[in-house]
DNA sequence: CGGCATCCCGAAGGATACTG
DNA sequence: CAGTATCCTTCGGGATGCCG
């Protein structure tokens, strides 16, 4: 799988959209935002992300980790010792799209309850013929 | 914060209940953000949603839809003319979500050219033999 | 410890056709 | 006009194994 296309017609598509969708890509990934929160306390190794964020599998933490950092947004150091020590940190940047992302957050937390409770009214309205047979 | 230890982890282990990948998994589809852009000036008809977000499918259009109305985000009014005529409008909910989006928009805004130049440097890097041929 | 390579599956989403 | 229904492809991501 290569990356770079040198193909005109896979840019034929309006890849720069709106600029919602494009940050959006960069962190729609299952677990891009874990990471970002879990490195904005300060560096963290890899073996630390990997317990932290439950559920992750060593391959998409890897993967994740190489997209943010070639987005610019993950740092990446590593400490040539025995064992080897890997340390990742956010950019300026990354520090930044942090801040925004906690105003989600404030939205999500003030408004769960709202959305679980118009989901149940939805769904109470438009599925009642499911206990026929 | 000079004491990096377990204490980092610690606070990413409540990974379900993370309120930012519950609110990214509403808008994480790939039309829904503009939808809700779309329709954040006041209410707009199916068709003109259609014609405004370049490239939905009919299908997906009509399945965001649902799913936004079904999260309370979107309201759905059906004028019984002829032809149908149905309009889709933003709750006060989804209109304090739309602002928190912008937010994200204005950083990926501000931020674009510095991602693609860190992109540029980075496939520099990491794959230089694709460069001569 | 910190990866990368391979296989595989389910879900997201595109294409197309039909309808009240 | 505003949808539904069906089929088919893509791909994100889980499981597993090997390696410096």
């Amino acid at each position: 799988m290569s990356r770079r296309n040198t193909d005109a017609t896979a840019q034929v598509v309006n890849v720069h959209a709106c600029p919602v969708r494009e940050v959006l890509d960069r962190v729609a990934g299952k677990w891009s935002v874990q990471i970002l929160v879990a490195a904005s306390h300060g560096p963290i190794r890899f073996t630390e992300l990997e317990r932290g964020i439950e559920g992750i599998s060593r391959r998409m933490l890897t993967l994740t980790l190489r997209n943010l950092e070639r987005d610019g947004l993950v740092t990446r150091t590593v400490y040539p010792t025995v064992p080897p020590r890997v340390e990742y940190g956010l950019t300026p940047v990354a520090l930044e799209l942090h801040e925004t992302l906690l105003r989600l957050t404030d939205w999500a937390e003030r408004n769960r309850g709202y959305i679980a409770q118009a989901r149940a009214a939805y769904d109470a309205e438009h599925q009642p013929e499911l206990l026929d047979a």
